[in-house]
DNA sequence: CTCGTAATGCAAAAGATTCTCATCTCTCTT
DNA sequence: AAGAGAGATGAGAATCTTTTGCATTACGAG
């Protein structure tokens, strides 16, 4: 169950916590933000507060459950982190997103920070584009 | 003279739009949040208000002069675009940051995004690591 | 040089995220 | 199972970044 991911992450195992972590699982929109999940909650009848939302996300990111994306927009998108490493592509103009993950480019991450004296812990690779979704505005 | 970039943008010349592009020019940190810039306008005894500071940035940016990044932190950091396209790695103890530029991976993005039925329009690279800087803090 | 339009400054607004603090609830201990 | 204490929550205030409304001012075409 759950509950083991937040205990073991040093933290008690509560109600919100646990609701949280289900509708991450639950996974409907793959990336969502604080104000997505409060709002999710809701419609639930889970009357959690925002401010627990954004804390308890922060605390799921520090114990690795979640990764925060900035993708452009002034706020940020978590998704739960299912071990496997992914990049993303999204379309500016209907927002979707896919994700992928190429070993050519990873490798090559890597040779580029030690180039650089760095040491890669992580990284962001966010492609922008337009997809063609037939759903996608703007398109002619 | 940096007017001329100004004006082809459709803009007209103010002495805000100059004064901004001008520090920008300066390059003094290469990546500046508008914040930044606003303070670095009052020091040299500028009266350029905020939310103007906000305007231009946005104005150049649609112009093509300068490209808005959102690293991790909450704003958004400017740099003027040169015309060569570059990524970053960013030291995540210290918050150095150095630019590269990989054809290899430029490559396969591209044949990633068409892949996925994108066309690929902009991307966004940053490697997070620990840099060897000796002023680094953080080093054991 | 004069006018109309676009640009600016300020202050208020809006959006996202964090913090404060009184209250509540896990968990560990008897 | 009951109690104590640490940690967690909720509501709202506070903070920070960015945007907007509006009256005033400054470009630049004629």
């Amino acid at each position: 169950m759950d509950n083991q991911e937040i205990r073991k992450a040093g933290l008690k195992v509560t109600l919100p916590r646990v609701k949280i972590l289900e509708l991450l699982e639950a996974s409907v929109p793959r990336h969502v933000s604080a104000e997505d999940v409060y709002k999710m909650l809701l419609e639930k009848g889970e009357e959690i507060g925002l401010a627990t939302v954004y804390r308890v996300l922060t605390q799921f990111e520090a114990a690795g459950l979640v990764t925060r994306h900035n993708f452009e927009g002034g706020h940020a998108v978590f998704e739960l982190d299912r071990g496997e490493h992914h990049d993303h592509i999204v379309c500016v103009l209907c927002g979707k997103v896919e994700e992928f993950m190429d070993a050519t480019i990873e490798e090559r991450q890597k040779e580029i920070a030690a180039e650089h004296g760095f040491e890669m812990e992580d990284h962001s690779l966010i492609i922008y584009g337009r997809c063609n979704n037939s759903s996608c505005p703007g398109r002619e």
